[in-house]
DNA sequence: CTAATTTATATCAAATCTGATATAAATTAG
DNA sequence: CTAATTTATATCAGATTTGATATAAATTAG
C-alpha cells in the first residue's frame, strides 16, 4: 500500500531538507507540488554538478569566486543549493567553468 | 577575413538587442564575453520555449499567468525574454507546462 | 470597420537576491 | 597536535526581481 507522495523517495528527501528549503504552506516539503520539488532537484543537481566541475578544475571556491566577480561565501551557498541563490547564478558559475551548453543540457535532463 | 567575434552571427546580433540587454561595459553587446553571450542566448532559448509551448496548449498569457500565480504582464516579459525576468522563473513556467527535465535539457542543449 | 480579446509597456512598493565582510567550522599539510 | 588552507555561516545595505495595476498596442472575431 502506498505509492502515493506520501510515501515520497527516501534519498531525496534529505536532499530538500537539507538546504534550508521552506514550503509555501506550512508542513516541510510536504505539499510541494510536483512542479516545485522538480525545479528544487533540477536546482539542487546543478549546484552539485557546480561543485563538482570545480573541484575537477582544481579550483578552490574563492577562485571561482573571482572568475564570477562574486565572494567566496556565495560559492558555498551556490554549491550547496541555498535557497537565495538563483538559477541564473549556479548557470554563470558553469559557464565560467567552461561548461557548454550541451553538458548543462544533459545534466538537467539527468 | 574575419571570423573573429567582430564578424559575430548574424542572427544572434537581432535577438540579443531586440530586449533591452544591456553590458557591463559600454558598446551594446559588444565586449560581451562568451560566457555571458551564452548565457543570454540560452535564456532567450527558453523564453522562446515558453512562448511555443504555452501556445502549443492553447493558453493565453493570462491562462498560464493564473497557474503560475503571477500576472500576465510577467509572462509577457518572460516570453520576450526580459532582462529583469530570471531563468529561475522561466523554468516555473515552463514546469508548469507540465515539461518534463528530459524536456529542458534537451532545448538548452541546442 | 468595430468590438473583443490578447499581448506589450510603464510604474511601483514589497520581497528577494546580491556582493561584501567578519568569523566560525572543517579539512588538509607539516 | 598545530598551523594553514579551505569551506560554511551570519549579517547587511544596495541592487534586482517580483506581482500587481493601469493602460496602450496589436491581433482576432464578427
Amino acid at each position: 500500500m502506498n505509492t502515493s507522495p506520501k510515501g515520497m523517495d527516501s534519498q531525496k528527501q534529505n536532499r530538500l531538507k537539507k538546504a534550508g528549503w521552506k514550503v509555501s504552506d506550512t508542513k516541510e516539503f510536504l505539499g510541494l507540488t510536483e512542479e516545485e520539488s522538480t525545479y528544487i532537484e533540477m536546482k539542487l543537481d546543478m549546484a552539485t554538478l557546480l561543485k563538482t566541475e570545480r573541484t575537477k578544475a582544481g579550483l578552490t571556491q574563492s577562485e571561482l569566486a573571482k572568475k564570477l566577480h562574486t565572494s567566496q561565501p556565495r560559492v558555498a551557498k551556490m554549491e550547496n543549493g541555498d535557497p537565495s541563490v538563483t538559477l541564473d547564478l549556479i548557470m554563470k558559475g558553469l559557464l565560467s567553468l567552461q561548461l557548454q551548453r550541451s553538458e548543462i543540457g544533459k545534466a538537467i535532463q539527468a
